[in-house]
DNA sequence: CGTCTGTTTGATAGCGCTCAAAGGGGGTGG
DNA sequence: CCACCCCCTTTGAGCGCTATCAAACAGACG
């Protein structure tokens, strides 16, 4: 079960700021959204929000990784995207959540009323557009994700998700060649359209191949990330 | 080639206005637009912009068919969209374009400089705000379309393609449970991931179940629509 | 140490791709 | 107006990739 926090400075405290839509505000304004926010802690496992549900919330991610995935009716699992730190679930006006949000790890992340907040964009535009820009580049990783469902073999859509790990660590100001994979195997399948079983095959034989090298489960160094690159584009 | 028109007050005629963004302008103010915009015939299989070129205009479609694809280095083709009337290309906030537009049957659309539409943006919030809406709409309907490439069978997605169709035809106010597909069988393959052998299979196998009949190849009636979108979601 | 869950490896089968050819419809030129 | 041609679509045969079914293995936790 998630659990609310009453600490009433999470705000000013908070390590994800620089990365997350309050990075739209001047510091002394950060007070306003702390007023309008619900600091949350949630398990590996729990629920954030239910595929279908009423979207009152708008949620901004400040640690952990949380999994967005739609069910059909036999049971198959598609999951549509990993969100980490900074991330938002909640943001399109759509009046009911399109997917279920679920804790991969540890998270944390804040809750706030949707209604409050778009008073809240009408006085600071800036974090309108910055929410503009957030869901137009979800847009276009999910256009990239269309091509790799559609397109590519299993080893193709291995190398392309390792690789995109990578990038994102880049992003996060993170270096070296290795990422850190908080998800199963399971859930890597369905985020590539694959099953666990062809999942694993395709690190083995990645491994084998010498592109990557492993340790443990979900700690992947990539040897060679020009023959990864090349393997995810196509050969 | 695209061929640009001269004439001064397309505008006010146009036929697309109430589906496009320009519908957020009340009528005395749609000549700023008219001044900025230049409008733009297309004919079938002429390329509106090229994936990776610089993305200095924005594009309003106001007749015929456009589709959005991305290709891989081994020539698999995956198209990301079908886009008609009042849909826009280049909204995303991005450099350059994410992939190629190219027109599926004869196209009319008007061409906007991305630099001079942010300045009107700025005047009718109104105007980014249904941009807004566009975008997270697309994203819903891209993550739709993760769901069924990465879980669904070749029936699955066709059942599922002839619905979004039909759901899109009554959205501009068509009644009936006909439609009419103007893209090749190539197209919807590279739209839901299979080959044109497979889509052709695919229709031939619903057409004797009774779910659909076709008159000639482009027109299709969805003779049990239930029975499609039990299909369509696993059964 | 035992259990439980997640991962890896193995064997088999099926869906959709590939290669191939016939069928059909629209456009063009005679 | 008709005939031909070209391209798109449909149908057919066979194969390969990945799913499915099954079992061994490994790591975490009590």
């Amino acid at each position: 079960m998630p659990i609310a926090s009453t600490d009433p400075s999470h705000c000013s405290k908070c390590t994800a700021r620089s990365v997350s839509l309050c990075e739209a505000m001047a510091d002394r304004d950060v007070d306003v959204l702390e007023s309008l926010s619900t600091r949350i802690r949630a398990s590996k496992g729990d629920i954030v929000v239910h595929e279908g549900e009423s979207a009152r919330n708008l949620y901004n991610i400040t640690m952990g990784t949380v999994k967005l995935y739609k069910l059909l009716a036999d049971g198959h699992r598609q999951i549509v995207g990993f969100l980490g730190m900074g991330d938002l679930i909640g943001m399109s006006p759509e009046a009911n959540y399109p997917f279920t949000a679920e804790a991969v790890t540890s998270v944390n992340y804040c809750q706030f009323n949707r209604e409050q907040m778009r008073t809240v964009f009408g006085e600071y535009p800036a974090m309108r557009e910055r929410i503009f820009e957030i869901a137009a580049n979800e847009l276009s990783e999910a256009q990239e994700q269309m091509l790799l469902l559609g397109r590519k073999t299993a080893q193709e859509k291995i190398a392309s998700f390792l690789l995109s790990r990578l990038r994102k660590a880049e992003r996060l100001g993170g270096g070296g060649n290795s990422i850190e994979l908080p998800m199963s195997r399971h859930d890597i399948g369905d985020f590539l359209g694959l099953t666990t079983e062809t999942v694993s095959r395709s690190f083995t034989s990645l491994k084998t191949k010498g592109f990557i090298s492993l340790d443990g489960t979900s700690r992947v160094k990539l040897q060679d990330r020009a023959g990864l690159e090349a393997l995810a584009s196509g050969s």
